[in-house]
RNA sequence: GCGGGCGUAGCUCAGUGGUAGAGCGUCACGUUGCCAACGUGAAUGUCGUGAGUUCAAGUCUCAUCGCCCGCUCCA
């Protein structure tokens, strides 16, 4: 990675600190890894994230709705999901080199020729075959041609190091010995009820999907929709990530914005590709617009094994290409183990067709913290504006979306005297009474509040001058263009309006 | 969990075993006439924490906590 990279991420770690947008958790008591505050700022950058992908996704159409369900809920529920036994994978770490490995795609090769250990190899494979395969290809020419003379006469010994039973696994990279596998539970576990019992085990959830999957029933039975249909939610997730990384993209306790759409299963690759155009649109939509955005589809190699189809929506932050949201096509899986694991029928029945099934999911799965770190890395600038003498400076703005900018406007008396204070606090609160967040600022020299407010994001500042005196007009100064034009005061509020669409 | 790096003011960082510093920011007062203006003044520090060595530790040693980077997992 480019040290000019880390120097990007350094700057706007610095300004999420000093502007009040990101701090760390309990920072007072020297922090905690994987968990993170949203400062005054934040709070209404990430806020208007979910209100607007709530806008697009529910109360803009008919045939979506939402739901806000319980973090902790009945256990089972993470046993249908597949986590409390597919996202317990045991690893193990190389004694030598220090690498990590997943148990299960670790396989030890032994070869032996009577007495005569031939080859002895760790490799990363997937199965038996593979294991063979990639242990002749690791061999030398000499032990090779002996592999392939004498072949199945040898005495073959393959064994994944989760199922080692007292065997000594070697590493891939190294071919030291790997320790034993040691259990890694990703679900934040705890225990219902004051007392702690273990029949009380709980977890709290790490996705949000599954409290859709639980209501699915529900929401049909009082919602009168049809399908095709979709459930969306957003809330906290949470997740023992074993190594939280790189700001607040890899967090411990993190929020998801959640889809699950149903529809019939013939219909699945059509709203598969509809519901991954317009994720990846929203995206481009809200401002990320730059070529730091792709659209990656998965390879058949790729998908879990419930999976039909999968995308990732990725952006280019400094510290590498990572995932933003996953957009899946699930079939009927979730559904299906709901029924199998409840006993509940999750079929659905079209009066129309007079047709019964269980119907296909699509998901796209987004992280709501992940996003507001990409809109946060796309606003960064740093650019050119003359100070008072005409000379360059530099100046760092934040060229939020206006609809995502935490603050709107801002609103200034040039000069603290002659009546002006009075009417721009009268346009401030004007602006407060329509729901826009406006910060109203009298102190020093109005470039520095102009740059001030740049740092912060804000897409407008009113100022109000000796002019406004004479004819109630005011200048409104663009953040971007640094273009000022005037207009009459009484029309600010409509003017922002119109702008932060 | 392992390996490497780091921890001094709100931010960025100097600091040679001997009085705790700078720039920026913040606040107050004055000034102000559209892009980080100027003047005067002020506040802000358990030097991550705890031990040890020393007459004396921000500085040396050990431990510990936290952060950053790499490996493994993941939205």
């Amino acid at each position: 990675m480019a040290d000019n990279s880390n120097e990007l991420m350094d700057k706007l770690v610095a300004l999420c600190k000093r502007r009040g947008f990101i701090f760390q958790s309990s920072e007072i008591y020297g922090g905690i890894n994987g968990f993170w505050d949203y400062g005054p700022l934040g709070v209404e950058l990430k806020r208007n994230i979910k209100d607007h992908w709530w806008n697009t996704v529910v109360r803009q159409r008919d045939d979506m709705v939402g739901v806000d369900c319980s973090i902790i809920m009945n256990p089972r529920v993470w046993e249908a999901s597949g986590h409390v036994t597919n996202f317990n994978d045991p690893l193990v770490d190389c004694k030598g080199c220090k690498a990590r490995y997943r148990a299960d795609k670790v396989f030890t090769v032994e070869v032996k020729d009577g007495e005569n250990m031939l080859l002895l190899a760790g490799v990363d494979a997937d199965n038996a075959d593979q294991a063979k395969a990639a242990a002749t290809e690791k061999a030398n020419s000499k032990t090779r041609r002996r592999l392939e003379e004498k072949g199945d006469s040898l005495a073959w010994n393959m064994f994944r190091a989760d199922q080692a039973q007292g065997q000594t696994s070697r590493c891939p990279n190294c071919g030291q010995e790997l320790t034993d596998a040691r259990k890694f539970n990703m679900m934040f576990k705890t225990f219902v009820g004051a007392m702690e019992d273990s029949s009380a085990v709980a977890y709290l959830r790490p996705e949000t999907a599954q409290g859709i999957f639980a209501n699915y029933k529900n929401v049909l039975d009082t919602s009168r929709i049809k399908v095709p249909f979709g459930i969306a939610q957003v809330g906290k997730s949470f997740r023992n990530e074993i190594n939280p990384r790189n700001y607040t993209f890899r967090s411990r306790e993190f929020e998801q914005m959640e889809i699950e759409f149903f529809c019939h299963p013939k219909e699945a690759d059509k709203w598969y590709e509809y519901w991954r155009d317009a994720r990846y649109k929203w995206y481009v939509d809200l401002g990320l617009k730059s070529s730091k955005l792709h659209l990656r589809n998965h390879e058949k190699e790729e998908l879990a094994h419930y999976a039909r189809a999968c995308a990732d929506v990725e952006y280019e932050f400094p510290f590498g290409t990572s995932e933003l949201e996953g957009i899946a096509n699930r079939t009927d899986f979730d559904l299906t183990q709901h029924q199998k694991f409840s006993g509940r029928d999750m079929t659905y029945f079209d009066d129309e067709t007079k047709e019964k099934f269980i119907p296909y999911v699509i998901e796209p799965s987004g992280g709501c913290d992940r996003a507001t770190l990409a809109f946060l890395c796309e606003a960064y600038t740093e650019d050119q504006a003359p100070d008072e003498k005409g000379v360059m400076q530099t100046r760092v703005v934040m060229k939020f979306h206006p609809a995502l900018a935490p603050i709107k406007v801002a609103v200034f008396p040039l000069v603290k005297k002659e009546g002006m204070p009075e009417i721009a606090q009268k346009i401030h609160q004007a602006c407060k009474q329509a729901n826009l967040v406006s910060f109203y600022d009298e102190k020093g020299a109005v470039g520095r509040r102009y740059r001030r407010q740049d740092e912060a994001g804000t897409p407008f500042c009113v100022t109000v001058d000796g002019q406004t005196l004479a004819d109630q007009s005011v200048t409104v100064r663009e953040r971007d263009s640094l273009k000022q034009e005037r207009i009459p005061a009484d029309k600010v509020v409509q003017y922002v309006q119109e702008r932060i669409r």
